[in-house]
RNA sequence: GCCUCGGUAGUUUAGCCUGGUUAAGAAUGUAGGCCUCUCAAGCCUAAGAUCCCGGGUUCAAAUCCCGGCCGAGGCACCA
């Protein structure tokens, strides 16, 4: 939240995207972003949604979001982050809009079953699929050694008979597309197209639904390549962006498009992201860490929280371009965007961490005047009484500094306590020559503050200090940046102390 | 091990397909200056790339070909 968001300069986040046409132009195009509703979306694997809807909307064209939830057993989907969703997966969109993107459609693969369904029904009539019972490590070795095992001689009849069983979990077996098995590529060999999960065993959280359309509870689960291909052609996408590790899917997937004579989208294959410092991984995140708004997350749940405006996010990713080589997103180039975008926008007030009490030997009192930002004219005030004591960071401890809107002042160390004195020298231009300028905060005028920050940049993830009053008046969410410390976000506000996410220097 | 795909300043990236004024461009970062009661932002300047290495094709190669080195991805009844 920024208090002067009129001030956000468009021009520098309008960086010329210059995709290069990459569909027929004599289609429409249209593009889709197909997440695995298996935790929270990050940075890696938001680059598909952003180039697919980017490219899209440039080119007039339409944008599917798609939930391929058809795993009920290793990759369990997520309805719910946390209770007060109503709609499934509706994290996932959250998300998207935060990053401008909004779908013109939305499926729900496990509201589908019963399309693939009947097209595998399809392939198993034209014999181009067949019911395999080996057990799964002789289907390992076949593939291997490139031997066709017995079943894939079996009739259509008597597939499609076992076919039928299997909805029901009434027989066991895999359904495989004749491919080549041959094919230099191993996984290509006659590959995997549905599979039996038993649903008692592993209950896919949307089974009720699931059941309430298909009047029976299913068994037969379709595996990513079946369920990628057939919806890909029926919902008209025609151009692609996924990450190279989907090089052999590719493949696999066209054998679909060719046994039903369809176009096949063209697919544009780029390298995987890295962000140097922060955790990528969907299953580590889901396994390790209970708070996806953890800032040691690349999560868009924890950028959110830290404050990055989404066109930040947004330009890092896309200034990437769509490289088929691997990626590693540059946290520094991502703080200087957003730095830019945010600053003259954010306030600046004091905080003081490791702080030390300076006792200021001032007989009368002063009404301090602190400006709210270098270039902006407005300000607050409040009255130092005589004699007060102050906290100023320990690092920051000199023997002459200057508190910045008060004046220059000599530190001696007294029995081991601090005292100021105030300089002879009060000139601003004697203290730009020579001193370090430095926060303070009042001892009698202050609140407590809590800062989680990246564990890179401090190792127990909390800072704790003391700022200006004042912040406890904002509103939750408003950036503001802690002078000679960095930029931070108000979080809450809890017993009196003010708990932010750092955000970057 | 097998199969793909990459390798441009510290970092990220443009250019490579369709070889030749781009004596390799940009952003970030770094250094210096101006401005400024922050080590922020803004403005200006500078330095920084043997275009991974070696060979070939060509009048001409970052761009095409071959070999090497390094890196990434894949080799699931996961997406």
């Amino acid at each position: 939240m920024l208090k002067y968001p009129e001030e956000l300069k468009e021009e520098k986040v309008e960086k010329k995207f210059d995709f290069p046409i990459l569909h027929d132009p004599s289609k429409k195009v249209v593009t889709r972003f197909a997440p695995n509703p298996d935790g929270p979306l990050h940075i890696g694997n938001i680059r598909s949604a952003l180039l697919s809807y980017e490219y899209s909307k440039k080119y007039n064209g339409k944008f599917i979001l798609r939930f391929e939830d058809t795993d009920p057993k290793t990759k369990k989907p997520i309805l719910h982050l946390n209770q007060m969703e109503k709609l499934d997966y509706q994290y996932i969109l959250e998300d998207l809009e935060w990053l401008g993107i909004i779908p013109d459609e939305i499926y729900i693969q496990s509201d589908r079953l019963n399309i693939y369904y009947k097209y595998i029904e399809e392939l198993l009539k034209k014999g181009f699929a067949y019911v395999c019972q080996c057990l799964d490590n002789e289907i390992k070795i076949n593939r291997l050694k490139g031997i066709e095992c017995s079943h894939r001689s079996i009739e259509p009849e008597q597939n499609l008979e076992l076919f039928y069983k299997m909805l029901t979990g009434d027989a066991n077996g895999v359904i495989r597309i004749k491919t080549d098995m041959k094919h230099k590529d191993p996984s290509v060999r006659d590959w995997i197209a549905f599979r039996v999960i038993d649903p008692k065993k592993y209950i896919h959280p949307r089974i009720e639904k699931i059941k309430s359309y298909l009047g029976y509870e299913p068994y037969l689960w379709p595996t990513y390549n079946f369920s990628v291909s057939i919806d890909d052609h029926l919902m008209g996408v025609n151009l692609i962006f996924r990450a190279k590790e989907h090089l052999n899917n590719t493949i696999k997937q066209s054998y679909i498009f060719k046994y039903f004579n369809w176009d096949e989208p063209k697919v544009i294959h780029y390298g995987r992201i890295k962000v140097s410092g922060l955790t990528l991984s969907k299953s580590k995140i889901v396994k390790d860490y209970k708070d996806f708004s953890n800032p040691d997350l690349a999560t868009i749940i924890a950028f959110r929280k830290r404050g990055f405006l989404p066109e930040s996010i947004k330009t890092v990713i896309l200034e990437l371009g769509i490289k088929p080589s691997e990626a590693i997103i540059s946290l520094e180039n991502l703080y200087a965007i957003n730095r830019k975008l945010i600053d003259y926008a954010t306030d600046r007030y004091f905080f003081v961490y490791n702080p030390i009490p300076v006792k200021l030997n001032i007989p009368e009192k002063i009404i301090i005047k602190r400006q709210l930002h270098p270039s902006r004219k407005d300000f607050f005030e409040f009255e130092l009484e005589p004699n007060p004591e102050i906290l100023i960071c320990k690092n920051d401890l000199d023997s002459e500094v200057r508190l910045i809107n008060l004046g220059n002042i000599k530190i001696k160390k007294i029995n081991g306590n601090y005292i100021g004195e105030f300089s002879e020298d009060q000139s601003l231009e004697y203290a730009k020559e020579k001193l370090k300028f430095i926060q303070w905060v009042p001892s009698n005028r202050k609140v407590k503050c809590k800062i989680k920050v990246p564990s890179i940049i401090n190792k127990n993830q909390l800072i704790e200090g003391y700022a200006e009053p004042e912040i406890s008046k904002l509103k939750i969410n408003t950036i503001i940046q802690f002078v000679r410390f960095g930029f931070v976000k108000l979080d809450e506000i809890k017993d009196n102390e003010c708990i932010f996410y750092y955000l970057h220097d």
